[in-house]
DNA sequence: CGACACATGTAACACGTTACATGATTTG
DNA sequence: CAAATCATGTAACGTGTTACATGTGTCG
């Protein structure tokens, strides 16, 4: 929802056409999220579709503008007044990944935790990085390093956490968490083939 | 791509049926992630469309059995082996959507801030208490936990980034970050209407 | 018997994303 | 002129997600 979100808020502000409106989201993110062109089409034409904006008709140089409706503009003043919606848990593949090599017979926890910690650290230097060079001169920096910095806390908080896993996986005896099938759980019999235990 | 990948490593333990697969699944990350059982077949017969699982005919009970190819194989060697492929900044509509908020001139982005961070931290004190309550002994303990870390961690980075935001935000000269659109952007020719700031 | 969990499956939708086609205009 | 950018659009795909239909078996 983020995108569809992003225009519908910038619309807020006035009429714009597709290419202005690419320009206006990536200038306001800090050019860290970048938009394919193509995208913006598509979302303008579900947010017609849903009553959020309407064609705004063509100027004399071919731009086609889109102006929000009233419908629209409810929906902005929504989305920033409300906390954005969120599930308690979020899914999160290297988590996911990472519960699951735990429980796999078959897989080296511990290694996959080691490559994913290696490839977050990899992201946080590079995002310091550019953090460091960033001017925040003019009127969008603030707005950029924040997006920088809310890339670099969710990355740390996540090399912490693959560390704090294998502290604690280290910690577990014998790596005593490989689970099997759990074969007895239909309640309403058996399968007849036994949960066999292939790879590795 | 989690739900897809983590079917496929459940089936690298052997054959499975849909439902048990979503026990397994559920079992194993802790049951904080609920899977509507429709996703199961749904993504099976992607799977299986793709070559990585194949039907594995059915017991006495009717349990369709679905079982792993080679190129399964191969695919979940390769997930387990390599990190999960990022891109540097990852979408995430909070930070979006405080970026758009700091720099729209309707937008009351302080407001904003606390609101996403009431919110973060409501969810943080829901997670902290999940995480008290949690049984960790039996072999999905580890496993359970480290879930429930996992999203720990993350909300708390996105509170803490939150707040770190909203100082900044305080720190800066009267809001100065609003920005009209940008209508001297076209290279080829500046548009004839030019940006009106509609709403407030 | 009736409610509920088990079990399989289908159909549709949402959003994000990319590839492609097409043309005008600017610029080296 | 040729290449690059601007600009609009179409078509397709991928995953995740939900709603629905259908039937069997269990249990109070």
């Amino acid at each position: 929802m983020s995108v569809r979100q992003s225009l519908l808020a910038i619309l807020a502000q006035g009429p714009c056409y597709g290419y202005q409106l690419r320009h206006e989201f990536v200038r306001r993110t800090g050019s860290v999220w970048p938009l394919n062109v193509g995208q913006i089409y598509n979302t303008l034409e579900r947010l017609e579709r849903d009553g959020l904006v309407r064609r705004d008709g063509a100027d004399a140089q071919g731009h086609v503008y889109w102006e929000i409706t009233s419908p629209g503009l409810a929906e902005v003043d929504l989305w920033l007044s409300r906390a954005v919606e969120r599930t308690l848990a979020p899914r999160d593949e290297v988590a996911i990944k990472i519960a699951l090599a735990a429980t796999l017979p078959g897989a080296d926890a511990a290694a996959v935790i080691d490559e994913e910690r290696a490839a977050a650290e990899g992201r946080l230097a590079e995002l310091r990085m550019m953090r460091a060079s960033r001017d925040e001169a003019g009127p969008e920096g603030l707005a950029h390093s924040l997006v920088l910095d809310s890339l670099i806390f969710s990355a740390e908080a996540e090399s912490q956490w693959l560390e704090h896993a294998r502290t604690r996986l280290g910690e577990h005896p014998d790596h005593g968490l490989a689970l099997a099938l759990d074969v007895d759980r239909p309640k309403r019999g058996r399968p007849a083939r036994a949960g066999s235990a292939a790879l590795v």
